[in-house]
DNA sequence: TTACTATTTGATAATGGTTATTAATGAATC
DNA sequence: GATTCATTAATAACCATTATCAAATAGTAA
């Protein structure tokens, strides 16, 4: 979703169009590494020095509201944003946290027979798999 | 797990069984409605009465450590405690926040194939499906 | 362009769940 | 029963998130 889109859909909500909420749309909705309101806080201050977390929060709610991103809560308490709505699973380190996206035919295939056999029509989901990452492998086998 | 279990468990570890530590662990070890540290310990002072909340989270830290329970993040900041560690969906009703394991063989043979094309040997995993309830949905309907 | 208005922002305070601290307690051992 | 050291309970501290509200501003219309 590129600006040009954002500006139209907030628009289309009813929503003003502000630098700071635009900025903020645009980081997380072109950000594939699940990050913190406190990451995405400290990432756009450089480019808007007075923005504040306050509005960082709100925005991020008023996303989530929208359905374009989701919230994932961790077992640490800390809540990262995923801007990628559909089915798919979350890689995650167990060691150094790092979040990617895995989403195949097969995974989709799989899923919706595991539903079938549920026998419900959910309303969302999250499949994560904590493993140990290629760089969290190698500082170990040093 | 039942108390003389328990019992055993922790004299091997080399740790105190205290009249608390027991108790909560034999709740946290046989509810299998993913409770709150809050709720144990609400439950619990009906027969433990100066039990203290500091209590009831380190007895369930030292449960995560042992391997005995999971920690479940949710979006909404609170976190639950479940003693599955097997491999199963958790069954969570986006109204009310029932939560309910579901474990067939199907799924095990479902995720073992995702897994195979993932080429990752998973340390520990999370599945969710988000869907309403029958009570929410009787609720709704009247 | 200017004036108007409702929304949004930023600064700050409040909230609430979790963790840290520490003196008192009590389980395990002899 | 005495000793020892882990554990507990009470309390304070912490910190991420939410609430508050006056000031700023986007959108709209004169
Ligand atoms: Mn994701
Ligand atoms: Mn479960
Ligand atoms: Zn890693
Ligand atoms: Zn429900």
């Amino acid at each position: 979703m590129n600006t040009h889109n954002i500006i139209n859909f907030l628009r289309e909500k009813g929503l003003k169009v502000t630098s700071q909420r635009l900025a903020i749309c645009s980081f997380i909705l072109s950000r594939k590494d699940h990050p913190t309101a406190e990451q995405i806080f400290q990432e756009l201050r450089d480019e808007y020095p007075t923005i504040s977390l306050g509005t960082i929060y709100k925005t991020l709610h008023l996303l989530k509201d929208l359905r374009l991103i989701q919230e994932l809560g961790f077992n640490n308490g800390s809540i990262r944003y995923d801007p990628d709505m559909e089915l798919h699973v979350n890689m995650i380190c167990s060691k150094c946290g790092k979040i990617y996206d895995y989403k195949t035919k097969n995974v989709k295939n799989l899923w919706d027979a595991i539903l079938s056999e549920l026998n419900v029509k959910p309303v969302g989901q999250r499949i994560d798999v904590y493993y140990e990452c290629d760089d969290c492998k190698n500082i170990n086998s040093t």
